[in-house]
DNA sequence: CCGCTAATACTCGTAGCCGGATAATCGTCG
DNA sequence: CGACGATTATCCGGCTACGAGTATTAGCGG
């Protein structure tokens, strides 16, 4: 038996269509429209490749094809029994299994002793504004599914976002005392490497405001 | 210009190369040493490819190979001047934006509905106690580091992951008496939708649902 | 000193992801 | 009424990631 695909977005996909027949933009549609994209990474290029998967491993198949005027044929597609299977199937390891997931943030973390410790601070500082305006945004769209009498149970992915989202920020705060009144084991280790190291270039400082022409996104990259 | 590469992994090759020159089979065992593959996705497939992108985008260069008796021969790599500075600027931004990340779990969440409430709610505790192990081994691993007197500055990646794994430990424990009780609003709507075989929990209500008739599958579609 | 497992050190083919290209139609604003 | 951007709908080429494969040597028990 083939084994299933690994992107999320084709579970979704057997998800849509386990409700109604559907063509690939659709799909895309309706995801957005349910603010679902916030969990399950969509892009087109994935889409089409994702609904091609799962057509050639039998979960869906094509229902029929429609062209209205002269714009590229729709295919509408439908989940099948076999596909419905995969879906419980999947849909259940996801919730039952914990996944070893690699977050951008505990990379760095772990290769953070390659910065000076005062700039680890100046950028955890920074990490918990940032994180400060994440943790009202997500609020904010909890408070508008509220207004839009939906309930709680369709934001759920949202809230455990916002509880994982308050866990990290408490725990920068936390990391940045700890870092800054020596109370982490290692720091004085720390600061002894960097003192005996060649003096590096800093971080690209942000701390005054930049001239107002767009994103100083590219700033510390040139060399060569 | 170039852009930087995606992968933490060659992040992780920055600075492992900032402390010293190495070969490419040393820098997967370095990190494995030093557990970081815990946090950085390793393997030597990726590894490779990775050294190979560095390189052409200087910032890294060969210093020299060495061969011994008969074995392939270790190309050994240095960090480039505009390396270190990539280094700096990447990991810098690691630790100083919050990355928008794509969990399995929240991708499972997030469609949870296609599932009965009863299955999910079984599901769930199945991963409190998957959870539950993880946190307990994680722990071990912090009570290694102080038996070989590491200090914590050395396991931040995995204090940090041990925080997020008991909010989300919490968070399903909650989450699982608010479906049970009734308490999270929406179940009601949720176990109506399965009692009636209605499509998915959706905002935007349809108005006929096609009633299901049992055994009107197949009529087209060769179980192939 | 033989045979076996583990460690050393890389190579390669494939599968899949992603950004952008393409191309037609619809809305709208002056 | 016609220009222009937004929307509908899909396809494609390049690049990356990854696991499996290859080949050699070191260690070690019997």
């Amino acid at each position: 038996m083939m084994r299933r695909p690994t992107n999320p977005l084709a579970l979704a996909v057997l998800v849509l269509l386990y409700e109604r027949p559907m063509h690939p933009y659709e799909m895309a549609s309706t995801l957005r429209e349910r603010a679902k994209h916030e969990s399950i990474k969509l892009n087109y290029g994935s889409l089409y490749t994702v609904v091609d998967a799962l057509v050639r491993s039998d979960l869906i198949e094509a229902v029929e094809t429609v062209r209205e005027g002269r714009r590229p044929e729709r295919t509408v597609y439908d989940i099948t029994e076999s596909g419905k299977v995969v879906m419980v199937d999947w849909l259940s390891d996801l919730i039952r299994l914990p996944a070893k997931e690699f977050t951008q943030f505990e990379a760095g973390l772990s290769l953070i002793g390659a910065l000076h410790p005062d700039d680890a601070v100046r950028l955890l500082r920074a990490r918990l504004v940032a994180l400060d305006v994440e943790i009202r945004s997500n609020e904010g769209l909890l408070g508008m599914t509220e207004e839009y009498n939906l309930p709680r149970l369709f934001w759920i992915e949202g809230e455990y976002r916002g509880v994982l989202k308050r866990a990290e920020r408490d725990w920068v705060a936390a990391l940045i005392d700890d870092i800054e009144s020596g109370a982490l084991e290692g720091v004085d280790l720390w600061r002894e490497f960097h003192a005996t190291r060649a003096p590096m270039a800093t971080p690209t400082r942000r701390q005054k405001p930049e001239t107002p022409k767009k994103k100083a996104r590219d700033a510390g990259k040139g060399a060569k």
